[in-house]
RNA sequence: CGGGGCGUGGCGCAGCUUGGUAGCGCGCACCGUUCGGGUCGGUGAGGUCGUGGGUUCAAAUCCCGCCGCCCCGACCA
């Protein structure tokens, strides 16, 4: 791209994500209208995510599987709501092998019809359950609308699916869930999502309850970065998954779903993104620090250069993910380069570094020379290990600054509409009504984001400030993705 | 699907109004210079102008159709 940089936020924070996207060499744009090509960076990037998770799915009693992509047409048609929400969005197979098919296959939007069809041949006995299963896997929504990352049309997700004897146990699967995706953001994102539960508008289709994390991104706009559904029978029902209790009696199962997709990617990038490129959490940044030789001449590239090597073999011992820049281009092309990358700290050593046995390092959550200090070669890990978890808890911190100035409470329509203007999330007692969803809507183009669990609470009385009937909680409304 | 914008070397664009040998910047290759915040100079490679048709002696340019992408709205992880 010819422009040194992204198109500033506070120009056109459209214009500034898919720039950002692009230059920091995340993806590209696919031939194929809405979907994308995810670049090695930005793949890295998907697979620490994913690494991190599936180790707290793991750690959970979660095993991976693998179910089909193609799903027969008729599976969806089982739970009617199911196929209602889902059937606008549907990429449909007709011909197979040159030869009308029979029945048409869906691409799969999602799998609970798949995975409830083996979950009904696989759950016999009380003895089966708890069920709890895994899959990474790509699904396809035929959208409207594209944006890298945040909604195209084949993205890649993680989908898990459990099934429990007891309701109280599917929901305490669901919560469990929530809470993880919610800890994952917090502590390997550095986000500081709100964990809440969904209005019927914008719940799963066929679940009885949703819950979401949403984060806030640095337009203020919120983001559904995961979501966690209490199925209760439906699914059950519609697939036939029972089992026999310990009476014999025939029952069916209780179940749940949830997931977390490459939208993790674009959250994570307008939650830190700066005016200067990507700032990514050193948990699951590709590279964590990035190692800038600095000389001026073929004497002092020597030395230099086997400083920087000896040193990232030092990291590289305890497991910091280092990468030596040895190119052939100007220290201030490559530092502006890793900027727009997003690596969280950059270790500059020079000649004068060399002599004195010192480095310097620059956060990049911290611009400029407040960014910079000095450190000692011979105590580097320590050095860098403090750092990079410095970098951790001030993007974390930075986050949640933000996000808490911008949270407020309102109790009337006028309220609501002033902290949207001011752009901020408004909390608002409200009866989870779809006609004052829409009514809020319209007004002022925020949607309910979630009930939230921590302080979403009112009391008994407290009636919806749109349309004076009882409030069921205080719900955030917020523009959103 | 409605509104707007755009398709010209890898990328960003000019040229189109008024048809006449395809241009600029970045990037790329090579040489020198520079190197602690996006060096400077030189040389060079690279384009069926999205696509189909039409008008014309002649089309990137005018006319008609089609395709695609981006942005803004209604639906969605």
């Amino acid at each position: 791209m010819s422009q040194k940089g992204v198109t500033p936020r506070g120009e056109d924070y459209s214009r500034w994500y898919n720039d950002l996207v692009q230059l920091a060499d995340l993806a590209d744009y696919a031939p194929v209208r809405g979907c994308m090509v995810i670049k090695p960076y930005g793949y890295e990037l998907w697979e620490n995510i994913k690494n991190a998770l599936d180790i707290r799915f793991k750690q959970t009693g979660h095993k991976n599987a693998y179910f089909p992509l193609f799903i027969p047409m008729s599976f969806l048609q089982k739970e009617a709501e199911h196929v209602e929400g889902f059937a606008p969005e549907l990429a449909v197979v007709t011909h197979g092998g040159g030869k009308e098919l029979e029945e048409p296959l869906v691409v799969r939007p999602t799998s609970e019809t798949v995975i409830g069809h083996s979950f009904s041949q696989w759950i016999q006995s009380h003895r089966d359950l708890p069920l709890l299963i895994n899959q990474w896997a790509n699904v396809v929504r035929w959208e409207l609308r594209t944006r890298l990352f945040l909604r195209t049309t084949e993205f890649l997700w993680q989908e898990g699916h459990t099934a429990h004897a007891t309701a109280e146990e599917a929901e305490a699967e669901t919560m469990q869930m929530l809470d993880i995706y919610a800890d994952f953001a917090r502590n390997e994102a550095a986000i500081p999502v709100i964990k809440g539960r969904k209005s019927n508008q914008e719940k799963f289709a066929g679940a009885e309850a949703s819950y979401t994390i949403e984060g806030m991104m640095g337009n203020v706009w919120a983001l559904q970065a995961g979501t966690s559904h209490y199925l209760g029978q439906n699914f059950a029902k519609a697939f036939d998954i029972k089992y026999r209790d310990e009476n014999n009696e025939q029952e069916y199962c209780y179940t749940t779903s949830w997931g977390l997709s490459t939208r993790m990617i674009g959250a994570i990038i307008m939650a830190h993104g700066d005016d200067t490129g990507l700032r990514l959490p050193p948990r699951l940044a590709p590279i964590q620090v990035v190692i800038v030789p600095i000389f001026k001449n073929e004497e002092q590239k020597g030395p230099v250069l086997e400083a920087a090597h000896r040193i990232a073999e030092t990291l590289l011992t305890v497991n910091i993910r280092v990468h030596v820049d040895a190119r052939d281009e100007k220290p201030g092309f490559k530092f502006n380069d890793w900027e727009m990358r997003g690596v969280p700290l950059r270790m500059e050593i020079g000649p004068r570094d060399v002599e004195s046995g010192t480095v310097v390092l620059a956060r990049r959550d911290r611009p400029g020379k407040e960014g910079k200090s000095t450190a000692k070669q011979d105590e580097i890990r320590a050095a860098v290990t403090r750092t990079l978890t410095e970098v951790q808890s001030g993007l974390l911190e930075q986050a949640t600054t933000f996000r808490d100035a911008h949270l407020h409470e309102a109790n009337s329509l006028e309220e609501l509409k002033e902290s949207i203007d001011t752009e901020g999330w408004a909390l608002l007692p409200y009866d989870g009504s779809a006609e004052a969803e829409a009514k809020i809507k319209e007004e002022t183009k925020a949607s309910s984001r979630c009930f939230p669990l921590e302080g979403g609470d009112v009391e008994e009385g407290t009636k919806c400030a749109i349309t004076g009937r009882p409030a069921v909680g205080k719900a955030y409304f917020a523009r959103a993705y």
